[in-house]
DNA sequence: CAAAAATACGAAATCGTTTTCGTAATATAA
DNA sequence: TTATATTACGAAAACGATTTCGTATTTTTG
């Protein structure tokens, strides 16, 4: 491994004038500077994080905080973004678990470990103490699809999302709207289930309760539980709006399997707009999620309170995301 | 941030002394070891794994190095599993990007520069000049779905699979299988062409050139226009194999607008085993890889490297995989 | 031309560990 | 009891960088 003083050796200079070359402080000779430059390419130098990550306590390392749900289409493309944008600002990733090995260590203490510049906390239990620590440390952490007291937030607007979906529905003629929804104790489900009220109050739509049942995000299973259970309603919906994209899958089994056709006999909406959801025929109507965005500004935003003068605070980001029609919605009326 | 030193100082003793009791060394006395660890635990210390990387040059990071499929499934699946694993075995993993900021930067001068262990190389461009030095240098690495002279592989037996596919499907009466395979220059697909021709010749069926064409992986659109070309041949296939199980979408796609029923009129296969295809009605028949397992591997032979006494080397470990039938092949004749 | 300012560099401390080697104190063996 | 072995600890060097501060030399200014 070439190191500094190497390279110092062969150019004779000191080590800190090759260390200056390097990172391009202003008090070393140009033409010094360059000379020490061109060795230390031929030499195939390369700095060691550690040493300069000991010295400096920065280590343009990132940590992020993924529970499971690291096979759900939308999040590997948040995460596909985040590590981009990483990559793009000179950051790394690295995924911050609660033990080392048989050694418990809890997510902010290996965060802190790794000196981790700061934490993305993706798709986490967010009830978890040990989230609730992460969060609430010195650390600068952005949290998606949550909100936290003291950390900024990335999200798309959800219940801005279900007010665009429900008059999008409406404008195609439905009034028999059902929603299934996911986990009731998440902050997004809440938003939803309130952008869904809100969206049927604006239009003046009379929702029965027992049009908005529960399920769970990407769970084909629950959505066929859910489905049947709107289906022998006595009067059930025209059109029924899935958690996610994914789970629809649920639904649509439940349709095949009663002889019932998307969308001459039921209407439907997904949410996330992953690719799927455009391969499947006819195309599902959903609500796009921009993954892109919102990895960006997830790592943005983080990089932000990292360098910037902003320290970490409280702010909510909203990424908008888009409705995107499909062929799963009937005209009616 | 609690170091060692001032752990020493409220002990009495000396750094050394501490350094020792935190890792269990066997001169200090078992009292003393005891009274340190309680003050460290105390104070909430943990260790610097810079500075430990630095002095040890032993990270225990583990670079892994994905193009772009991290939104397929059977990757994700792969990545959770070499995480999960990872984390058992106390090590953290890390993306490798060829750049930092604007800063060029090698795979594998990205990976050094990070005291990485080893890396795990999984979807990469392999003939990529970047990939192959990685491959070739000094640090332990394991590939997936790929063979690198001097390097451990890991991956599903591919023309094993491709040979039970097919006994599988003339198991069902079929004779005229298709496959559609994906991109030719990978090294997989040659191993699934091969293991495809394979079962043919067992059995002594006589497959027109025609039937096998290329598509892509991943790819419905690619699969739609394959699906379409053999739909059109004066003597079509009554089953056809795709590149995998999301890619069957696209032909699924082209059976609808056609009004061809899966499994009535044409039968299909897919390959991966991933969520999706059991969700499909009627369920896809498919090749289930092991995705946990192959993740695990993976690992415990990197690590295998770098802690064992077998330094790199050069080794192909098959992780087996199992037909999960479902109900998209038709039993005919 | 003298004084002040700017330039270019180096010595040395430091970051938080690990590890080697030396040594006093104690325990064991002869 | 003396010689030897063991135990328990510490001093100090090292890992590879960054950074502060001091200083000799050169340049600019009045």
């Amino acid at each position: 491994m070439v190191t500094l003083k190497q390279i110092a050796e062969i150019c004779g200079v000191s080590v800190s004038t090759v260390s200056k070359a390097m990172n391009g402080q202003p008090d070393v000779n140009p033409a010094t500077a360059e000379r020490i430059r061109k060795v230390a390419r031929d030499l195939g130098y390369r700095p060691n994080a550690a040493a300069r990550s000991l010295k400096t306590k920065r280590s343009y390392l990132i940590g992020v905080l993924f529970a499971d749900q690291i096979n759900h289409e939308y999040f590997a493309n948040v995460l596909d973004s985040i590590r981009n944008t990483a990559m793009d600002l000179g950051y790394d990733i690295m995924f911050v678990s609660d033990r080392v090995g048989n050694y418990k260590m809890s997510f902010y203490n290996h965060s802190a470990y790794r000196n981790c510049d700061g934490v993305i906390i993706m798709e986490a239990r967010f009830e978890d103490p040990e989230v609730v620590e992460l969060a609430a440390s010195e650390l600068p952490i952005v949290v998606l699809d949550h909100v936290f007291s003291g950390c900024v937030s990335v999200m798309t607007d959800n219940v801005a999302s279900m007010v665009e979906i429900v008059h999008y529905v409406a404008g195609m003629g439905h009034r028999k709207i059902a929603f299934i929804h996911g986990q009731e104790n998440g902050y997004i489900t809440q938003k939803r289930i309130e952008g869904f009220y809100k969206g049927c109050m604006e239009l003046g739509i009379r929702t029965p309760a027992e049009y908005i049942v529960k399920g769970k995000y990407h769970d084909p299973e629950a959505s066929a539980e859910a489905t049947k259970q709107l289906l022998s309603l006595p009067d059930p919906p025209t059109c029924i709006i899935y958690p996610d994209d994914y789970s629809y899958l649920g639904g649509l089994r439940v349709f095949e399997k009663r002889g019932l056709t998307v969308p001459d006999d039921i209407s439907v909406v997904g949410f996330d707009g992953i690719d799927l959801a455009s391969h499947l025929r006819p195309r599902l109507a959903t609500y796009r999620q921009d993954a892109q965005k919102i990895g960006e500004q997830a790592v943005i935003k983080l990089i932000e309170q990292i360098e910037g003068p902003m320290k970490k605070h409280e702010e909510q980001v909203y990424v908008s995301g888009t409705i995107q029609p499909g062929k799963s919605v009937k005209k009616i009326g």
